[in-house]
DNA sequence: CAAATAAATGAGAATAATTATAATTTACCT
DNA sequence: AGGTAAATTATAATTATTCTCATTTATTTG
């Protein structure tokens, strides 16, 4: 009961019930690539008083201080996951909005090397590639 | 005075003025990357009275008809484009906005094996870079 | 351990981006 | 030119997110 606080206090945060619980939620694999009204909702189910306005500020907190991630996926609401891991890709199902992550070397090396080639430092970058799968059976192709 | 015309009845919307207007501007390489809310802001400076609905109402037809694509850059607001060229991605500098497009056969196939792997059709992407520009006076590196 | 204090939270208002509604206007086909 | 369906306008509504400020809470220290 304080993995999460070790990492919040690492991060210069104080320890507070919403951040445990925020932190909580992003750390189960259910809830990877979550966004902030679903936090809120699952919070609300757990019988937490934690208002949205929080959820909003804590992510961004975790977002500063490198905890979690924000990305914009197509539709215009930002997801967030834990950042433990190290930098991927996503693949994304515009059916089921399964969400696959990948990394691949070969293009991380181009990617530098565009920026290279067009005199630009790289900070970050985003890579979403949309489209369905194949494989299950809600989103098998109907041909 | 027809080119535009020509342009809307090939995508099968009727010609009206403020479909005409709007493309107008999409055409200006001045406007290339642009937002619904700028389009309307330009067009109330040329003393056009065309409303924010219809400029966003307009911008998805665009998009859907294939005129326009759509991006979501950092920072939660979409910008347009002009699609009459072929697919290409982004470079973007956090200091200036400066936006530069390429395109990376590389990446470009790397894209479809990754999709392959994991079971997925693609069936559109978004790679932006995000960094900053090296060549211009502006957005120099301080060091 | 209790008090002091600075930070965090909660509720709701505010903002920003975008979409929907419904009445009026306009384009395009005889 | 006249009829009809589609487009536009203005405005209300939605959605996502941030801000405000009064209240509460976590840490610091005596």
């Amino acid at each position: 009961m304080s993995e999460q606080n070790t990492e919040l206090k690492k991060a210069g945060l104080k320890v507070t019930l919403p951040r445990i619980k925020i932190l909580e939620l992003l750390q189960d694999p259910e809830n990877q690539h979550i966004s902030a009204e679903e936090l809120y909702k699952i919070l609300l189910d757990l019988g937490e008083e934690i208002g949205l306005a929080t959820v909003y500020r804590v992510l961004n907190q975790f977002d500063d201080a490198g905890i979690v991630n924000r990305h914009h996926f197509e539709g215009g609401k930002s997801v967030f996951e834990l950042s433990h891991k190290k930098h991927h890709d996503h693949l994304v199902c515009l059916k089921c909005g399964k969400v696959v992550e990948f990394i691949d070397n070969t293009i991380e090396d181009r990617q530098e090397k565009v920026a290279q080639e067009h005199g630009m430092k790289l900070t970050n970058h985003s890579l979403h590639l949309y489209g369905y799968c194949l494989d299950t059976e809600k989103c098998g192709q109907d041909d």
